[in-house]
RNA sequence: GGCGGAGUAGCUCAGUUGGUUAGAGCAGCGGAAUCAUAAUCCGCGUGUCGGGAGUUCAAAUCUCUCCUCCGCUACCA
């Protein structure tokens, strides 16, 4: 391997509210990470890929409370089927991390007296304590404008949707937002890639140019959270909690670690679309505040509709991933998500589109080319690689055609843009397959052996190239098939495109066998 | 309302420093092949490039205008 890299690559999920389940929206975040991670590891990149459980606020406690228990008992049972589906995912995330546990805690303190030791451009302090006041509705647990109230039958003000309202003060403290203001839109001009895609970086800059307010960034009326160091009636709001894990994992407050030098700023936030302020405007703010640096680059993927219907709680139509791995297999849903749509895109996940992909793409066009090829090797060549010999123009042609697929795939995968990756890889595994039926081995096989031998071996050498580029995104399949290459477990990352890594000639191969199987098409719909 | 994005073949989309007959995949039709998971390959598109107007020798690509759809427009997370 490349021993001693010194490319770091740290990539998050975000980390998900115990108030849900987990659904292929998760799934699909996750799964993109985990693409990412795979990758730039076989790349030669040290890897961090962080991935974990949101545990405070008001509505764990409440959802606690409900079922009788205890808030740790009741965040410990949820957050394990998140860990529990990285298991079934089989995502390589490097940590897990809990804002629950202790080093969070530590890191949250730290990172709040960072921030209020400090001052901001205009000099004042960046965190007071004041009142946040205004129109509460307590069976919405939310405040309203003024704007938004409506009157009720005796003149009583109520919420958008009826409910009464109280006015209420309560003792909070401030992140002075506002103060970030100028800050932000600097460092968005400076920093072009910051916030992807482009769309959302549009969002996210017309909304801070549009003025910014101060942030309540305490609570008092529940104490499910991480104290306010120093007085600790607060708690602190969810989210400032919520984001710092990203550095807590790093090993913040600790940034004289070897591990925290290497991976804060993060290369990558993966998000979805719904949390996009709070990853794009208050973290950044709260890190320039504390004068930490940001992350590189912050990415908005969209959501799935299921069957054209919009995912939701009272549609109930949400998916469980493990469901969806039982009927179709994990590499074909990981396939799936990645290829149907170009990321950062609304999709529709459908059954029927999930099939035609599975069955199209990976068993016939990618899984039969393996296995067409290794399976004549097998009847034909004494289960060995072939020797070859002199290489046509057209042998040369695709040999180079998937070598130098590579560099425009590592492109892709640094913007995200998985379905351009897999769009790269498929020219070649058709170029491969028109190979085939030009070269015409099974004829070959009678005329010319010789050249048999060569063209099985171009194929061979092609295949493992597929496979090695492969295997972040079906990585199974691609482990199967590189041990129908024989291919040793070293030569299995992306050095191996260099020159020096073919298939050696006369190497014993297995009995092939099919690495994708084909899903039966539903009868109806 | 304001800001932003989008409207291209049946479907999903690519294509904008303006320039040969506007492309890909899928679906459909026809053919070939039979090594392989009945898997593959080849061929086939008269599309108002949302409507209209304008600039230009030349516009999907620039300008104006209209229509339609979508996102954002803050403190549940």
């Amino acid at each position: 391997m490349t021993g001693g890299s010194n490319k770091t690559f740290y990539v998050t999920t975000p980390i998900y509210y115990v108030n849900d389940k987990p659904h292929t929206g998760h799934a699909y975040t996750t799964i993109a990470c985990d693409v990412l991670a795979r990758f730039k590891r076989l790349d030669g990149y040290r890897v961090k890929f962080l991935t974990g459980t949101d545990e405070h606020g008001q509505k764990v406690a409440k959802a606690a409370a409900e079922k009788g228990i205890s808030p740790q008992a009741f965040t410990d049972e949820v957050s394990k089927t998140f860990s529990d589906l990285t298991e079934t995912l089989d995502v390589t995330n490097d940590d897990f991390i809990r804002t629950t546990e202790d080093r969070h805690t530590k890191a949250c303190q730290a990172l709040w007296i960072r921030i209020a030791e400090k001052t901001a451009p205009d000099g004042k302090p960046w965190i007071v304590l004041d009142k946040y006041s205004g129109w509460y509705s307590v069976r919405d647990e939310a405040y309203h404008t003024e704007d938004e109230l409506t009157k009720g039958p005796d003149e009583t003000k109520l919420a958008p949707n009826g409910n009464p309202v109280e006015w209420v003060e309560e003792e909070s403290y401030f992140f002075r937002l506002s103060a970030a203001e100028p800050l932000l839109l600097e460092y968005y001009d400076a920093h072009s890639d910051f916030i992807a895609p482009k769309s959302r970086r549009n969002e996210v800059t017309s909304f801070v140019k549009g003025g910014l307010r101060d942030l309540s960034i305490s609570r008092t009326t529940f104490d499910w959270g991480v104290p306010v160091p120093g007085n600790d009636k607060h708690v602190m709001y969810v989210w400032i909690d919520a984001l710092t894990n990203y550095i807590t994992a790093a090993g913040y407050p600790d940034e004289k670690t070897a591990d925290y030098k290497a991976f804060w700023p993060a290369d990558l936030h993966m998000i979805g679309k719904d949390i996009i302020r709070f990853h794009c405007v208050y973290w950044p703010a709260f890190l320039l505040a504390a004068g930490l640096p940001l992350p590189k680059r912050i990415f908005a993927h969209g959501w799935w509709t299921i069957e054209g219907q919009k995912m939701s709680k009272s549609l109930g139509n949400a998916i469980d991933p493990n469901a969806l791995i039982e009927a179709y297999g994990l590499d074909q849903l990981r396939y799936f998500l990645l290829r149907e749509v170009p990321f950062g895109n609304d999709g529709d996940f459908s059954k029927t589109a999930l099939i035609q992909r599975a069955n199209g793409e990976l068993a016939n066009e990618f899984g039969n080319l393996s296995q067409r090829v290794l399976s004549m090797i097998n009847k034909n060549c004494n289960a060995k690689v072939p020797m070859p010999g002199d290489f046509s123009d057209e042998d040369a042609e695709l040999l180079n055609a998937a070598a130098s697929m590579l560099e425009p795939v590592r492109e892709a995968i640094d913007r995200q843009a998985f379905h351009e990756a897999l769009e790269v890889i498929w020219t070649v595994v058709r170029a491969a397959n028109a190979y085939v039926d030009k070269q015409a081995p099974w004829i070959l096989r009678k005329e010319d052996p010789a050249r048999m031998g060569t063209v099985l071996y171009v194929l061979t050498d092609v295949i493992r190239l597929l496979a090695l580029v492969m295997q972040p995104f079906t990585p199974h399949a691609c482990e199967d098939i590189l041990d129908q290459l024989a291919i040793p477990f070293d030569s299995r990352n992306f050095e191996a495109f260099a020159p020096g890594h073919a298939p050696v000639p006369g190497e014993d191969l297995p009995k092939p066998e099919p690495v994708f199987q084909r899903l039966e098409m539903p009868e109806t719909e």
